[in-house]
DNA sequence: CTTTGAGTGTCGAGTCCTCGACAGTCTGCC
DNA sequence: GGCAGACTGTCGAGGACTCGACACTCAAAG
């Protein structure tokens, strides 16, 4: 079990969901929903991103919202019928376990500490993209770009991440030019490699040191706020050994 | 009554709240709770802004939220005890009803209208911030100064807003000399009058046209989601007479 | 093996905003 | 009345990022 709120449940709590969680293949660019459509189910990340998008009325779509194997997306589905406020698209290949939010909704009745754990979720959720309001805000692009980076990697397997240039600067709302000019600069400093389409995390080191506050930030507060995963497969360097 | 939450509470769930609703003066400047402090105490304001700002490691602070009337400061603390995540901070004169967070616990418990006044609040508030998120990134500070001037003005009483140039640089996270060359601008164009931390809102129109599209669309996620006010006092231009 | 298209590197003009500095002006307080 | 402090106006150099353009390279499909 590798997603952090599923592995929080408690055995029968799980074991009452379990028969109706169903594997699902996350493949890249795939959209699981768009703003306003009703959420009729929701995606545990076992490994893998999904970006929650905010689009403006130009098309533009900016990155809300990083959910990996952390947390869950549509997860405020439990509490009652809901419509979607971001478009959620798959950031790269992974796995989740897919729910029925209606199966998921009777749980949550029935279960206090799945309550606590979808409530738990949304404060983290909600302090994540508060934070990110002020990192757009106040950071670099080259900062921004290391703590989404640091991010991702957290939340996948291995140190090589499949994604374009041109996606990012889409994440990260700016131009594939500038994109262009600070993975040049973080390539020259050994903190990545970047390859047509992949980028190899070299020195994680290097990344933190480059990325703003956020980075740390958002992640202690998800530790703050949810049971500590089973094994850390990667850690910050600051942290204890 | 004139806090929408409030008012859109079954007479009967509110007159079990009533007796511990305290006024409270919401002066200038005054700061509600840290980041991190222990909720005691949910503002239903009923004129006025409370803003939620985030704190960054070197002190600055930003607004990722706004408050007023059709909202509570504090309001996650109903369903369980709960420590802030943002600074709140009163942004001008008004009044506001206090209540104590055990008692708003107890009526959360018992009224199934107020858990779903929550749950709306809640969703709310996070689609507001997921939009301030793509504004701070996208838009121009321009754009940003008119949503932010006009979100204002619908919460407060009367056509001047009381903000200096210097605390209005801080909320948006640009240079005081930024918001001295927008204001000029708008000053220019007729949409409002500056006049030494007295800003005069003199054509909405204007001022709307200059905004970016995140005014509207908060505006018209929490018409969607709590009952509609009473009265509305000021209303959008393009919307019907 | 060749073609096609996606992805990347680069250039340069232009814009928005920063950042520090300083002068001027208004308000409230003594 | 006058002083102190808060607030605003202005200047200018510089940096970060935009925006359009184009050439190049790699990978996959036929």
């Amino acid at each position: 079990m590798q997603n952090r709120l599923l592995a929080a449940l408690p055995p029968g709590d799980f074991a009452r969901l379990s028969p109706h969680l169903v594997p699902f293949e996350l493949e890249r660019g795939r959209t699981l929903h768009e703003p306003g459509d009703r959420i009729d189910h929701v995606y545990f990340p076992l490994v893998g991103v999904i970006s929650l998008m905010a689009l403006m009325e130009n098309g533009a779509a900016i990155e809300s919202a990083m959910i990996g194997p952390e947390g869950a997306v549509g997860l405020p589905a439990a509490i009652r019928q809901r419509t979607a406020i971001s478009r959620a698209v798959v950031q790269g290949k992974g796995r989740a376990l897919r729910l029925s939010a209606t199966v998921l909704h009777e749980a949550w009745t029935a279960s206090p500490a799945l309550r606590d754990l979808v409530d738990a979720h949304g404060e983290g959720l909600y302090a994540n993209v508060t934070q990110s309001v002020a990192c757009n805000a106040l950071h670099s692009v080259e900062e921004r770009f290391c703590r989404w980076i640091l991010s991702c990697h957290d939340r996948v397997e291995g140190d090589t991440l499949a994604l374009t240039q041109e996606y990012l600067a889409d994440i990260l709302g700016v131009q594939r030019t500038t994109v262009t000019a600070v993975a040049r600069s973080l390539q020259d400093k050994g903190a990545i490699r970047y390859r047509r389409g992949l980028v190899d995390i070299i020195d994680r080191a290097v990344l933190e040191a480059a990325a703003c506050e956020c980075y740390g930030v958002v992640r202690r507060t998800y530790d703050r706020l949810l049971p500590a995963a089973q094994r850390q497969v990667k850690s910050e360097t600051s942290a204890e050994p």
